[in-house]
DNA sequence: CGTGCGATGTATCGGTCCGATACATCGCGG
DNA sequence: CCGCGATGTATCGGACCGATACATCGCACG
């Protein structure tokens, strides 16, 4: 997971791990805390040796016309290779048991963008099949052993089932759109005739396939 | 984590692995999947190292009466001690910024009938400023960060805030709740201390469920 | 009759990730 | 001038997971 995470991350830009690890808290903090250093220093050694990504040390040699508002240390600069980005196209399309844990889908959701539209209309699928038996669980407990809980636990379940309903419906929504061909977000003001945001997934059209 | 949990079950009844994975799972379905065996096993081990639960090896001896709809093979009964309800106590009673994480925090609330309300109490409004926190975080990411951030990513953050501003409301109510002295239902004195025969009777809607 | 399959049950191993900790540099305010 | 918080890199022990192995039992299906 950390390693998809960081793949995704370097191919938006360059960055030394502190400010990996702030971005990543940016994208992903909807679903899970910063991550720790001890993950995350050790998992990018692993993909420096495995070549998906190069590490070089700063040089301040050429004034470039950034100021650099941050100081420029001995900070290590990584990259994201040629090899590394195929790495993360295999990594993002091919959806295992461990794509549609909350942590796992968050992070394949995070970057969707750079998803082709028929995996994400997988991976939604798949999460929306294991929430419903998340749900169908936890209804089982209140309807089949329910007095065999006490009330604090049944709390605890109710707001759980609530929860699951919830994210059905929020996948329900996503999926309709998903198929509609349209991206997910609020409609932006004056959508006739602006200009295009590139950061955008594509509408349904499927001409997109860049090989970097 | 699992320490806790396994404490606060066993103090429930007797039982062996595959029944306390169960149990586990029934109990905390809302929070989590069910425990993986690698993780069980080993802190089974370890509790028993440190004296607070004590294995028995299943003896059918005098096994006329019972006919077992389950056979009795080489099963291990896990039984807490004395030692471990004290353990259980502390663990229960002080908070550390593990309790308030996801996880952490649904295992203390699952065994919130074994806590004192002072305790509920703080732990409640502990969770309360920490899913605050990750609320001003998001909002933070919403407002000033949305421009770097593509459709998905933002859509996957408006989702989160709005579980947290749903989580914060309902703990808002369990909170006012418990002020009030009316918990959701009878809570039971679970906490250590020596002899406890001294408070209340066995809890009202508990029927213990006799296994062969 | 047997044979395979799913539930019950115990157990280990490698790997991922976290939390605590250490250490060093920088800019800033007191 | 000195401390202090942000920036920055790094390691270590431990918690937990997923895969796997293995054994027994009851039952359905041929």
């Amino acid at each position: 997971m950390l390693e998809l995470a960081i793949l995704g991350l370097l191919q938006e830009a360059p960055m030394h791990g502190y400010e990996l690890r702030k971005e990543l808290a940016a994208k992903l903090g909807a679903i899970r805390a910063a991550i720790s250093y001890g993950s995350l220093y050790p998992t990018l050694r692993r993909l420096q040796a495995a070549g998906w990504i190069t590490e070089a040390a700063e040089t301040p040699a050429t004034a470039e016309e950034v100021p650099a508002l941050t100081s420029r240390r001995g900070r290590v600069v990584y990259t994201i290779t040629a090899e590394g980005k195929e790495r993360f196209a295999q990594l993002i399309a091919q959806a295992g048991p461990e794509t549609y844990d909350d942590t796992g889908f968050g992070v394949h959701f995070a970057f969707f963008a750079r998803t082709d539209q028929a995996t994400r209309l997988r991976i939604l699928e798949g999460r929306r099949r294991k929430i419903e038996e998340r749900r169908e669980g936890l209804r089982d407990v209140l309807g089949r052993a329910a007095e065999r809980l006490d009330a604090y636990t049944l709390e605890l379940q109710r707001h759980g089932l609530d929860a699951c309903e919830r994210e059905v419906r929020w996948l329900e929504e996503l999926i309709a759109n998903e198929r509609s061909g349209r991206a997910p977000t609020v409609p932006q003001p004056g959508t006739a005739g602006g200009r295009r945001e590139d950061n955008s997934p594509p509408p349904p059209g499927e001409s997109r396939k860049e090989r970097p």
